[in-house]
DNA sequence: CTAAGCGAAAGTGTATGCACCTTAAATTTC
DNA sequence: GAAATTTAAGGTGCATACACTTTCGCTTAG
């Protein structure tokens, strides 16, 4: 077994106690158990969970730089109106940069990542490995974010991560069915093909291709 | 004189100590005053900037959201390799972003928005007022941000209220010359007639011409 | 009954305190 | 002397403390 260089999972085991309330606050959102205008207390979050206001305080500063909550010094932050569709409409902010960004990486993509990534790709597929689906979610995080790390601009790239730490919130929600991950295999070979021919405009298309189709599948769903 | 609906500056009154810490430290870190690889300690910058280490280690938070540092629990933050480029790089995520944007928003910025803009536009223009450099600046603002709130999607639009938090910057490195000024007043005529003109097409190409021209204006300069 | 004014209760921003973890230098061991 | 071990100095994450601001119910005046 080769050392494993890429990433196939987000880092877990150092999650801080503000990462833990920022999920769950993001979460209670995007379910609407916090809909669109609901004051967030610092206080009151902090004593709901637990924990002290310090952390709360952290996470609501963050929800706020990502735009999900509006906070004017001395008020209590407010849920932005139509926040509870936040993962839906990232995707059309996943259409805008991946499908580029998988264009760009396809010249840069070291050969050795293409090989690992080759790798998880055989693990991830359904009809030979039976824990597949587990196999499937680590390819796909682990083939968008050697799109973002190769893109090789930081911004762009940290653009791409924050989406995928969004993304995340789906798995967690369990919204990924087999049926999406099997489709969604199918697709990654394709990109992986036009990566292999170093194409930068099969890779787009191939990615803008995914992107598209996987938002079909999760068309009705609010959470994709 | 009509209400005024749009902003044109940023609150700058309501900025905490948080922001200001984060902008001081992103600031060091652009001016290469504290190089990729750099351990940032939060006590050492709260003894420096003369404050607690509360605000700063919320500052160090949302750079490391933002992927600017890195951050290991327990670990000091670490500023990322590049990342002295930041205002550059953004720029290319601004093209991505920016003419997609405009193209949705041309169908969806309200006429009275498009009035307003207007107005900004004749006070920005360089023949006819003695401070047009300041309502230059007002415009540029006032029309990026209406593009983003008028796109109607919330992560995109932020995405794009965050790459101009970072392009204040540059602002405030005073990196806009006269020159750059008035030639994006031209630009920024053209996307206002695709917009007059309902034109996804036309503003789209409008804005990624201005993008562009405007990344080759500052060519060799390393803050955009 | 409505509107204005007041004051207590609650919330916010920031500083400080403390237990635990890292780091790095001093010390020991081979 | 170089590698391992100890140790103290310093850093981190989180809780608590406190001054100041906002909120909101109550009183009172119109």
């Amino acid at each position: 077994m080769p050392a494993q260089e890429l990433k196939t999972t987000p880092p877990s085991d150092d999650a801080s106690l503000v990462d833990d309330v920022y999920h769950q606050i993001l979460l209670r959102i995007i379910h609407q158990e916090l809909p669109g205008g609901t004051e967030l207390k610092s206080t009151r979050l902090a004593a709901d969970m637990g924990v002290s206001r310090t952390p709360v305080v952290q996470a609501l500063g963050r929800l706020a730089a990502d735009g999900i909550v509006m906070q004017q010094r001395n008020h209590r932050a407010v849920v932005r109106e139509n926040a509870e569709n936040w993962l839906v409409e990232l995707h059309e902010l996943r259409l805008l940069l991946e499908p580029s960004a998988a264009g760009r990486a396809a010249t840069r993509i070291p050969d050795a990542v293409l090989d690992e990534l080759e790798q998880l790709a055989t693990a991830a597929n359904p009809d030979s490995n039976p824990n597949w689906m587990q196999a499937s979610r680590q390819f796909d995080y682990a083939l968008h974010h050697a799109v973002a790390e190769y893109v090789e601009n930081l911004p762009l790239c940290e653009a791409i991560r924050k989406c995928w730490s969004f993304k995340r919130l789906s798995y967690d929600a369990g919204q990924d069915t087999e049926e999406t991950l099997r489709n969604g295999y199918e697709d990654h070979l394709h990109i992986m093909k036009a990566f292999r021919l170093r194409s930068p405009e099969m890779a787009e298309a191939a990615m803008r291709w995914h992107l598209q189709h996987a938002a079909s599948w999760g068309a009705g769903s609010r959470i994709v």
